[in-house]
DNA sequence: CATATCCTTCACCCTTGGGTTAATTGTTGT
DNA sequence: ACAACAATTAACCCAAGGGTGAAGGATATG
């Protein structure tokens, strides 16, 4: 359907958020990343290949070293999530109440009624 | 793996995704889901698994009927896949300017260049 | 009690996908 | 040209996970 469903399959694995996480130190190496996540220089790319895919990250090459290559996060993909969680929050707020952001009230949740 | 990770492993499947939006229209019955969805009861079952597993559905069971379970979205994983947005936003805050919430100000929503 | 209904769990098959090592491409430096 | 380096791609192995049909548990109905 839209990019949602690529974002969502591209962040389930533990490794590629962890790669988010990375990256949200700033543009990296892919040697840097390989090396900080403790995992053989394949096994960084293919992860990266799959971020990239989905749109999730982009990469361009070094002036200086055209061997090199940095990584850095898209915010597309990220706003697009948001925005489908803002849909449930309104399904939430219409289920309810009034109020929007519940995360500052964390008592509102629901119980169990039969367990 | 904290939840987040739960979650976004959970939303990765495209099925599950599609309950997740039946959802949205309130509570359902299994039956129901797995005629929505064009899929064995089994299958659908699985995903419902999946789902309570990682906390984003909650089930009961119907008054009227026992045998009819109803299942409901749950609030708190998508308020923590939420928060951990945020997080992203505030490293494009300091990336791109003093702006914090891009979500809630589309104008300036796409501000990466394809390069 | 016997039967039908609703849903789940089980046993099985098969595809998907991550990880590794080895080979390849492209770039830098001597 | 040659060697060294950075990263990707290829070939392979193996575990994880979804789909199906059949069986099981629980509840309603007669």
């Amino acid at each position: 359907m839209n990019d949602v469903d690529a974002t969502l399959a591209a962040l389930a694995e533990p490794t590629r958020r962890r790669l988010v996480d990375l990256l949200r130190g700033g543009p990296r190496r892919a040697g840097e990343l390989a090396a900080a996540l403790r995992m053989t220089p394949p096994a960084t790319s293919r992860h990266l290949r799959v971020l990239r895919a989905s749109g999730l990250v982009d990469v361009t090459w070094s002036d200086d070293d055209a061997r090199l290559r940095m990584y850095r996060l898209r915010r597309e993909p990220f706003v697009a999530l948001q925005a489908w969680l803002d849909q449930l929050d309104a399904f939430w707020g219409e289920q309810l109440g009034s109020f929007k952001k519940v995360a500052e009230d964390p008592g509102g949740a629901d119980g169990g009624e039969r367990g």
